[in-house]
DNA sequence: GTTCTTCTATGAACTACTTCACACAACGGC
DNA sequence: GCCGTTGTGTGAAGTAGTTCATAGAAGAAC
């Protein structure tokens, strides 16, 4: 019960909600385990949980209307998925797999949830702050792509993942740079851009010494660097 | 009073409030006039207040990094700017201009506003409902700016304004079709594209004889046909 | 009216991406 | 060890957008 707290202080989403609100809602809560490239939910399907990663990690995809698999995020432990079904009932807008070998997840039920909302206003308030913020970031997602080039976007989405996500973070041995767990495959699905125009984009920055690459990762060497270009 | 009542029911952010914290609310606004062109906020300043707009409109700017200015939105009587400072009390993600003759927005303040929140429970929960919907559509905006090409995109806009905005809506006279007030670089900007790209897909539309063009307008011939494509 | 400004229209040259094709390296299964 | 699969690296050809230049038409200013 304690392990199932701590990580649901860590949620954003939740994490300015006061103690013994968030004890109460982890104990409704029930451990879900998926095997890797397990379907934890699929687009369409009707919303009534939202999935907190407690052990491996989950990928969140949207089909395109050529029917292209796209990687709209990453997940590590502590972070969280349907949201959004939670709160208007909707259908799901995407779809969400287990990415690493044992994914656990701790999943609140909409029923559930919306019974412990509703007995505290306090908790409603910090969500509202939170999906307000939450909003901010995609309207600036929004504008990146519409007017940045691949250089700026693959900069800032570098040092984005860097900063968001520590689960992909390794710290690389004789060596002080951040290392993130992603493939060129992801980032380009995430950037909207082709496979070969990441490979090809990571190349120069490999050459300017800002990057390593290595299979299945990247590894951050100047972050100011980055930083300047972003 | 009962004006700013009607008005502020027809806020989707507020819509599904009940009757009397809505009275409460709109009596707390006050209402202020623009000029065309005048400048109701600016990007970066800091967040104090919601705006709804009363009569005429409202065109939402961001700078991009090269210094190009975007319209990220055009609000009409009954749509509203503001909501995310008054949320979350971070600074301005944008620009708010008066974009029509005579402009008037009821003002609701922050400090109003949260008092008024803190007394209503059930109106918070109605917002996260309407935020979390909100949320939603900038998703699939981002999604449809990362894998769909301007004649879909175009489509798709042309489709969303005139069924979203109904106040930039003229029935055409001598004709059946929904003629929007917009430009062709508003739209170019709202696109991420160049103005001289949407007037080729324009043209493009019109020899199909699905829109009409006119300076300053656009009229929809055929939703049919523009559905089909987006 | 005449002029000024805004908006639409269109073509030519350019560029940042795309897709396609292929080579090769790393890791996992057996 | 070998082999199948997954991931990276790179070049050639194509394309959807860009910018730049220029023209005309519709309103607004006077």
């Amino acid at each position: 019960m304690n392990e199932r707290e701590d990580l649901i202080r860590d949620v954003p989403l939740l994490a300015r909600l006061p103690e013994p609100d968030l004890r109460a809602l982890a104990s409704q809560g029930h451990i879900h385990s998926y095997r890797m490239g397990a379907v934890i939910f699929s687009e369409g399907d009707p919303g009534e949980s939202l999935h907190i990663v407690v052990e491996g990690g989950i990928r969140i995809t949207v089909l395109s209307g050529a029917g292209v698999e796209a990687t709209v995020a990453l997940l590590g432990p502590g972070e969280f998925v349907g949201h959004l079904a939670l709160l208007d009932g909707r259908p799901r807008s995407a779809s969400a797999l287990a990415a690493a070998q044992p994914t656990k997840t701790l999943v609140v039920t909409r029923e559930d949830f919306l019974g412990w909302l509703a007995e505290r206003p306090q908790a409603a308030f910090a969500l509202l702050e939170t999906l307000s913020l939450l909003l901010r970031s995609t309207d600036e997602a929004l504008a990146d792509l519409a007017f940045l080039d691949l250089p700026h976007r693959l900069a800032k989405r570098l040092l984005n993942l860097a900063a968001a996500h520590p689960e992909v973070q390794v710290r690389d041995h004789g060596s002080d740079g951040v290392r993130l767990r992603i493939t060129q495959a992801e980032l380009a699905s995430m950037l909207g851009v082709s496979r070969e125009s990441v490979n090809k984009q990571l190349n120069v920055l490999a050459h300017q010494g800002s990057v390593r690459l290595g299979r299945g990762n990247v590894t951050l060497l100047d972050p100011e660097a980055l930083r300047s270009l972003a």
